[in-house]
RNA sequence: GUCCCAGUAGCUCAGUAGGAUAGAGCGACAGCCUCCUAAGCUGUAGGUCGUAGGUUCGAUUCCUAUCUGGGACGCCA
């Protein structure tokens, strides 16, 4: 039920002759004060049109009103038209609609099971895990639950940074100074620090750099040592990498990589060419793109592909083979540019299907006020505090419900839905200084505390042996009426979430859930008066309704005991 | 040098298709478990919304300039 819309049909009638309907829906906003009501209409613009005092407008239309069984009543405050919501109907109302509807209440179609591909998380071959990938990771995989509630169909792709350059500077890095045993026992680590002892001696001696593109350009042609090193580091990468997304509770339709591409640039080349698209400059193919954007490099002098390349062609394979209507690019900020030359090059190639790709960008973490680098060595392994932020919840289990059956379960939900949250209840714009401490944080607006709320009320529900009914659901507790309102606006939070691809959204909707939640627990004790306690169950059972599906379209588990 | 993003309480951040008294959490201080999980709740202190102009009945929100921080700017991804 849209309340907007209830008083926008209540007050059109005295307007409709200078405002559209979809104009005064636009105009009504939630007062500022929760004593103030629960809707308000701001008369300012009409008094140029009246002639009149923003007051007098808003007693008039006050006066004129139509009538409404959800509507209270109206009060005109500083040029405001305030009104307050009938608690009971309402209360009823959206109690019902989330008993029937459960999981898929806030369910929107505006979908129509057409395809959204989202490209995420992408980590690189031979390069540990690291915080960065993080915010790639849990991004993509929350817009993939938002996108599946709104009726779309997503496709996971991890586009895994499987090739270029950098694999040839590792296998000159390997064959320098690499030894089977220790790259066997250790894989990521040996070979982060090969790429790392690679870059600070290429400092000293840049030929190195051209001993690493000849060994890619190997690895391109296909050479057999160059292509078998390359496979033995890729199945170690993804050995680690298939941990963490277990920890994560992540999973994806697709894992070609960009190696998967290698055998499909030719004929996006030759298109090109046929297009007559393709420039020769210094040496190197290149796109020009109109207006300021630098050229879209397709092939270094010495022949070889850029990344470029190989994203046209996976951009071009995705469509051909998923038919998406929308294709997302969860990818840092910082490669904005890149993502801006690639839809120019791929419009320029005359794909009506370019409008539908995008950039979802976000801010990076950042170390000491300073980007990471993996070149440098300066990372933070994902793993390492992932697992730091079990063994505190763990330790905090032990402490506060030592009687708890499965704690390791419970303590793996705990810690790693600490982590998404504390990424995701940000705007993902924000660049994140990385603090440990922030992270293992666990009170306040964390994600433990949404989970220990839907705990809570997981375990009123069981003590009061609640039995879910569609009688008695009149709530009469004044405090109710935060839950009730919160309740009532999960489908927009959703909306806003899908139309921004912005998952804080929700991650912040939660936050304010749960405190309306604990507000009325700590004031109302719900299992003491028989007379409303079915009322207050069935309020409980709905708030850990909602609760539940806003963690999971984070991608965060949602206990029912801790 | 050019372009992009950001500057709101001690810290981390909300709020911005212009609107009514500037909002949380953390930290600090003071309370609340004979009572449904205290990973909780209640209260106090704390802000000339980076700075200066402009548009407007009204600007934290829009425009311009400026300062500060970060990022991008052809053979890495």
């Amino acid at each position: 039920m849209d309340y907007k819309m209830e008083l926008a049909d209540v007050l059109y009638d005295q307007l409709k002759e200078h405002i559209g309907k979809s104009k005064l829906m636009a105009m009504i906003e939630k007062p500022k004060f929760e004593n103030m009501g629960d809707l308000a209409f701001p008369c300012f613009e009409l008094a140029k049109i009246y002639r009149k005092a923003p007051q007098t407008i808003a007693i008039e239309l006050i006066k004129n009103m139509g009538d409404s069984n959800f509507i209270q009543n109206a009060e005109a405050v500083n040029g405001y038209v305030n009104v307050f919501l009938n608690k009971r109907e309402v209360s009823t109302r959206i109690i019902q609609e989330v008993l029937s509807s459960k999981e898929k209440y806030g369910d929107i179609n505006i979908g129509n099971q057409d395809i959204i591909t989202i490209d995420f998380s992408s980590p690189n071959i031979a390069k540990p895990f690291s915080m960065g990938h993080l915010r790639s990771t849990v991004i993509g995989n929350s817009l993939a639950h938002i996108s599946e509630k709104c009726g779309f169909k997503p496709i996971r792709i991890n586009h895994l940074g499987d090739w270029g350059t950098q694999f040839g500077k590792l296998i000159v890095a390997y064959k320098m100074w690499g030894e089977e045993q220790k790259v066997k026992k250790n894989p990521i680590k040996e070979l982060l620090s090969l790429y790392v002892q690679f870059h600070e001696e290429a400092e000293l001696d840049s030929s190195l750099n051209d001993q690493g593109r000849l060994w890619f350009k190997k690895l391109e042609e296909g050479d057999k040592e160059a292509f078998e090193l390359w496979e033995w580091f890729r199945e170690e990468s993804l050995k680690e990498f298939s941990k963490i997304y277990d920890l994560l509770g992540v999973s994806f339709d697709s894992v070609h990589g960009e190696a998967f591409y290698n055998d499909k640039m030719d004929q996006v080349v030759q298109i090109l060419e046929e297009k007559q698209l393709l420039k020769e400059s210094e040496g190197a193919k290149v796109v020009e793109i109109n207006g300021d954007l630098p050229p879209c490099l397709i092939k270094k002098k010495d022949g070889t592909t850029l990344y470029a390349t190989r994203d046209l062609a996976a951009a071009i394979y995705r469509q051909t083979h998923y038919g998406f209507v929308q294709s997302l690019y969860v990818v840092g900020n910082e490669q904005t540019l890149h993502f801006k030359q690639l839809f120019e090059v791929l419009q320029k190639m005359d794909y009506t299907w370019h409008e539908g790709l995008k950039h979802i960008p976000f801010g990076m973490m950042l170390k000491d006020g300073k980007k990471m680098s993996t070149r440098k060595g300066k990372v933070v392994l994902l793993e390492e505090v992932l697992n730091d932020a079990i063994n505190l919840a763990k330790k905090n289990i032990m402490v506060k419900n030592p009687e708890l059956e499965s704690k390791d379960t419970v303590a793996r939900q705990v810690g790693v839905g600490a982590v998404i949250f504390h990424d995701l209840k940000n705007y993902r714009l924000n660049d994140i200084e990385f603090s440990l401490d922030d992270m293992l944080r666990f009170e306040g607006e964390t994600g433990p505390y949404i989970q220990y709320t839907h705990a809570r009320a997981s375990s009123i529900l069981k003590k009061g042996n609640f039995v879910e009914s569609n009688d008695k659901l009149a709530i009469t507790d004044d405090e109710a009426w935060l839950i009730i309102i919160n309740l009532m606006a999960f489908p927009a939070v959703i909306k806003r979430a899908f139309d921004e691809y912005d998952p804080s959204q929700i991650a912040k909707y939660v936050i304010e859930l749960s405190k309306a939640f604990n507000k009325y627990y700590g004031s109302v004790r719900i299992l003491a008066d028989h007379e409303h306690k079915q009322a207050r169950l069935s309020l409980v059972f709905t708030v850990q309704i909602v609760l539940k599906e806003g963690l999971r379209l984070l991608g965060i588990k949602a206990p029912t005991e801790m």
